[in-house]
DNA sequence: AAAAAAAGTTGCTCTATATCAACGTTTTGA
DNA sequence: TCAAAACGTTGATATAGAGCAACTTTTTTT
């Protein structure tokens, strides 16, 4: 099993070497180019991804054409449209890789075969979900309660690699601004 | 088991009678009044609520003093504030009863007991989470990339019985505006 | 049933952020 | 490596929604 995603298993559950080595041949390498699309709005989503290096961004394009963006996936994380993977509706979201990457997939059917028979892989995805509850609590609080330049200061303390490695349009959709407000701020701080 | 607890596990899992006799007793009857708070900012959380008559709302004060209100937990659905039930740290948001109450309890401690040694708990427990991550995933995307008069639009649409049952002061801490511009939306419908 | 408190409405004003446009800088790809 | 495209910045202007105050209506308490 891959290294990464080995330690990912390793930090969040007891399980033997044997038991990881049984689960690796259901994950396949990948590499995508930069900007490259997994998935595309109106798609169903058929796998989930864990990402080696790089990153990937979910994002939707609303009615007026603007993109906002829900979630960064950098290296040592799972990230996929779960909402479409679970309910086999299209997606209402876009998978893109926002640098060149290197993942490992895992389609659907086998995904919630071992949540179902691998308490390994039960724990695992128990485990996504709750941290995703998480974040997202957050994150609602985060969108409904702060101005601007809060969110700005909040993502720079718990995400300075953020800033390294994201353009500014995507920063920006991603704290619910235009990339101009986003340019003040950071120009005022 | 109480009959409404008992459809929500036949709705979701195969599981037969004896079995859910053997989980009841883990699950206390409780009756609260209108307003009465389940769980304040500051405090951890010890409890998992299932509704079964009247309704629970999760809501936190932002610095300006202003609430803004995440979920509503009607009547046939568990509702807590699982961030602060995973992790035991305390609470960022309040519970509250926005109407007499009469719910089901079950601690921190049984619940998850019964995640880990009741594969019908479990799949109940990933059935919540991966409810949350769909119902968050969408609430994300309106409130970034909807204007106000969309989102009440959609509410009205989705949840009308929230303008049935809730008054108008938590529904705009719900679609993250105040009562002022609820108000004005409305009149204009 | 009366008094008090809370919620809802609406006019006026203010402010944060969006929008548009112009221009310099960086990145991309042929 | 050079042209084209995308990105970033900044000024001027527009606008959705906030904030406040006064008033009415509804709800709660006694």
């Amino acid at each position: 099993m891959h290294p990464i995603l080995k330690s990912y298993f390793q930090d969040l559950i007891q399980i033997d070497e044997e038991k990881l080595e049984s689960l690796s041949p259901f994950f396949k390498e990948k590499t995508v180019k930069k900007n490259e699309f997994l998935l595309r709005e109106g798609e169903v989503c058929k796998f989930n991804y864990f990402v080696l290096s790089g990153c990937l961004r979910l994002f939707s394009v609303n009615k007026e054409g603007l993109e906002n963006t829900r979630y960064i996936a950098f290296e040592g994380k799972f990230g996929t449209s779960f909402t479409s993977l679970i309910t086999g509706d299209p997606s209402i979201e876009y998978i893109q890789s926002l640098e060149k990457s290197t993942i490992l997939t895992i389609n659907k059917d086998d995904f919630f075969y071992l949540v179902e028979n691998e308490p390994a892989v039960n724990k695992i995805y128990r485990n996504i979900l709750e941290s995703a509850y998480i974040t997202t609590q957050k994150r609602i609080y985060d969108l409904q309660g702060s101005d601007s330049l809060n969110r700005l200061k909040w993502l720079l303390k718990q995400q300075p690699r953020i800033f390294n490695r994201l353009s500014n349009k995507v920063i920006a959709s991603y704290l619910g601004i235009t990339q101009y407000t986003l340019s003040r701020l950071k120009a005022n701080l």
